[in-house]
DNA sequence: CGCACAGTTGAAGAATTCTGCAATTTGCTA
DNA sequence: TAGCAAATTGCAGAATTCTTCAACTGTGCG
């Protein structure tokens, strides 16, 4: 009894839904990089990232490698970026279409 | 101070983090259809279905227009095929990765 | 060894999201 | 207008997810 394939892309999504992850995805999309860098670029708590990082690997879209002391980070998969662009388009379309509702309210107002 | 785009993002994915609202945005690619069909085609309570529709609509995802004692859904935005399909190309990456990890474990099971 | 640094894990309380029921709105038609 | 069907909304309790702090693991070094 598999899960069902819309539960699994439900669950893939929401993996993505939160801000950290999301500026993790991306700062990888160039590279694999040490967490201490991603520390660095993030500014959250080590504890914190950690945990987010920990949903990433959970769900297979990033890879850890320790390498001594530091442990390096990567996309699982190159295809993250072009996921990336689409959402990044949608998003586009979206808040431009809710930029014209704002300014038809502004110039109603005046009206 | 508008809201950090990594936030705008997140929220975004977290939208689709809902299988009802996967099947939804995957039944709406094909054109847009009547509450009506989304609800014979998903099968959950009206009021259900209702409330996920209404979190799409607020995220400027789907569009709902009224026609006659019916209303209508459509996609807001052309290129959610193309992050649906991103999507499955990940997801699709992933879950082969973990095919193979379940086969290792199945054949250092019987050694 | 003993200590410091890099990261991770566990757990509890706070905050958010889901689910299902009841009540409501809107439009159609008898 | 009364009655019915199509959808939506409001809400309360259940379930998840977040955040933070403290404790823990693994590595390198004096």
């Amino acid at each position: 009894m598999p899960v069902p394939l819309y539960q699994a892309k439900a669950d893939f999504f929401r993996t993505l839904g939160h801000p950290v992850r999301i500026r993790v995805l991306e700062l990888l999309q160039d590279g694999p990089l040490p967490v201490r860098d991603l520390l660095a670029s993030i500014g959250v708590e080590a504890s914190s990232l950690s945990q987010q990082l920990a949903v990433l690997r959970r769900a297979g879209i990033v890879t850890a490698t320790r390498e001594g002391s530091t442990v390096v980070y990567a996309l699982s998969s190159a295809d993250v970026a072009g996921l990336l662009q689409a959402a990044r388009r949608i998003l586009t379309d979206v808040l431009a279409e809710q930029g014209e509702l704002l300014a038809e309210l502004r110039g109603a107002e005046t009206e």
